[in-house]
DNA sequence: CAAGGGTGTGACGCGTTTGTGACTGGTTTT
DNA sequence: AAAACCAGTCACAAACGCGTCACACCCTTG
């Protein structure tokens, strides 16, 4: 069983503790400016609130992209008041999710527990292989037998998450959710314009199309 | 394995019933001013809508906790919008939990998994074998020997449902409902063709046939 | 402030899926 | 043996779902 990290800038943490009996399962610890006090393995969660003492929430998640340690954390922006212009803001700066504050114990574990049951738990990993397909997370880049394929942020994202659910069928849904899109409610068939854009890089790059589309359900990323 | 009750305010339930396979695991019933329709053993698991036709979302929940049927489900408070005030009612009428709505298929599944799979072992992806025949249902492949079988989606929900009731004579009715379809109503000799169609993939695939027909009757999968 | 790239969306067209009526050949009933 | 019944198959039209394009919007960069 994998073990999910937990970083806060608030002080949440302690409180956790006592609150998640498996503590097998999760680690908590302090979000500070010079990011994670330690280095830890396995998928990682971070909190990051909109005003914190000595830095800016959205300084802060711009920090943690750029930071190799923390690049592929599940970053969720804790907002105080539910201003449109915030979340945008916040998804901007590198945010994947946010909640509207203040941050509740339930809301942490919730968002964290309803990840791990999609088995969408980000991959420890920083580089994963499926055939010829190559994803480098650290580097943010794919490639199909060594040749790079150009991707657009969002075409990474959503590929890395197709690859990470492989011969799974992903409803439209799914991969919204996935990506972590939430505002404005982005309309279904957006996500064909998605696959499309991606099977067009990938084509581009020499490569084949992994991608199956799965009439009126959603699409697969097929292995083998 | 313990089955989990699953009551909803709202009509997902018979949209629940076709995207979830394994229905051993779980009931599905509907929510009504008066509770539940039938007593259920097992866990519960209720989603209240804070709209309904003809009771408040809040009553429904205290009406829930004052009932001795259920008053140690848990109830999940599914709001509209996401206003922190309303949370809190939810929270104080007797909920455990909220959702953001509208109600999603994937939501209620990643909470009950999420509560399923806590403590308990990671649910493996999902897939039945019966004698040649594979049917994985996280991919939605069917397999003939490791031979892919092409199934439109009709075909697909036929061979599930076929398949999830061997040795069972089931009736033309029985089918079309088994399917879910409804509106307008089916001609039953469509069933005819339907089952044409599925054993012509089967049979390109290599296989052999299944399906048996019961004259006056309808149709058996036949496992030997 | 102008130029350029990334992204979401409505609209259009095409291919696929699917329900149905009709025809056929086989089986049961009278 | 005729009539009635039943299931398999075909062809077809309508509906549906998907891929694609162009466009508008917004943000970033210079």
């Amino acid at each position: 069983m994998d073990v999910v990290n937990i970083f806060l800038t608030s002080e949440l943490g302690e409180s956790l503790e006592d609150f998640v009996h498996d503590q097998r399962r999760f680690t908590f610890d302090r979000l500070g400016p010079e990011g994670p006090r330690r280095l830890v393995e396995g998928p990682m969660w971070a909190f990051v609130d909109w005003v914190m003492p000595e830095l800016a929430g959205l300084e802060m998640c711009r920090r943690l992209r750029a930071d190799a340690r923390t690049a592929d954390a599940h970053v969720t922006m804790v907002l105080e008041e539910d201003d449109p212009e915030d979340r945008r803001r916040a998804l901007r700066a590198g945010a994947d999710d946010y909640v509207i504050g203040p941050l509740t114990r339930t809301a942490v574990l919730d968002r964290v527990l309803a990840l791990q049951s999609r088995g969408v738990e980000r991959q420890a990993t920083r580089r994963f292989e499926l055939g010829a397909l190559t994803i480098d997370m650290a580097a943010l880049q794919a490639r199909w037998n060594e040749q790079p394929i150009v991707l657009r942020p969002n075409e990474f994202r959503l590929l890395r998450f197709l690859a990470e659910n492989p011969n799974r069928v992903l409803t439209r849904e799914d991969l919204i959710n996935g990506l972590g899109k939430r505002e404005p409610p982005i309309d279904e068939r957006t996500v064909d314009v998605w696959i499309g854009r991606l099977r067009r890089a990938i084509k581009a790059a020499g490569g084949g199309n992994p991608l199956r589309t799965v009439r009126s359900l959603g699409y697969v990323f097929d292995l083998s």
